[in-house]
DNA sequence: GTATGAATTAGAGCGCGCTCGAACGCAAGC
DNA sequence: GCTTGCGTTCGAGCGCGCTCTAATTCATAC
């Protein structure tokens, strides 16, 4: 098995970061459509399998639940149609990372403040020592 | 029992977020120390606890697991003298909600990228039909 | 005095997203 | 031919952060 374009699941793990169990798990539960497989029955990953991964990992890094991913994957499988329902699922899950974004950043402000309050109060204790 | 300056478990879920069981969770777990109670046996809550509350909310926000929490807890329990881990504390997760953010972000582009793709597509195939 | 409603406790259960274990298959290298 | 290593399937288990149930207590309203 030296086919340059395809990976073992091995090579697939290490290129998208995420595990072999996790890559089996992610095909079961229908977020990648059933592999190819080679002569000696194991997966063969292809160039559009990791494309696909990546996307799915940003999804994942983005927060999105895994029954939206599988959702969208099933609009995918399903055809050119389904375009405007993925555009849809698409752009409600991007105003909710940027609402999940301005949260942080809120929150960040006011670690901020803590963490400058504490800092006073460290520099006042030091000098009076 | 209607003293201004506590309230009852009930009203503390209202101006938290939280809900009674988490509070009493939140206590259970060592993340508020033990609450006030009324001659009734039942929860007072005071203002400092509310602003604790607060702040807890805001380490969970940004996604501090539990166990630093109860870490940061468990040194203010301990008095002033942690007042430099508390800081080294707050300070590691600020990094941590920074690297999230900008993590966030990229993906983020990503998908608008994405989106633009599946907009193109639905209008090109729009004005051809 | 009885019904209602809010609180209490201890402990079980849940949804999520993996993560792991067991038992097995198969091919290559010694 | 036997070990090594990488893969397979099925299904159980786990860590997290709650969330809920059951049984009980107590104060107030009627």
């Amino acid at each position: 098995m030296n086919d340059t374009s395809t990976r073992s699941i091995a090579e697939t793990a290490e290129l998208t970061g995420l595990t072999a169990h996790t890559l089996r798990y992610y095909e079961r539960i229908g977020l990648l459509d059933p592999v190819d497989r080679g002569p000696d029955g194991r997966r063969r990953f292809r160039d559009a399998d990791l494309a696909w991964l990546g996307f799915l990992t940003r999804l994942r890094v983005t927060g999105m639940p895994i029954r939206d991913m599988r959702k969208f994957a099933e609009l995918r499988r399903a055809g050119d149609v389904t375009t405007p329902a993925r555009l849809e699922l698409l752009s409600r899950h991007r105003d909710t990372v940027r609402r999940r974004i301005t949260d942080l950043a809120d929150c960040l402000d006011a670690l901020d403040s803590k963490i400058d309050h504490y800092r006073t109060l460290i520099t006042s204790t030091t000098s009076r020592s």
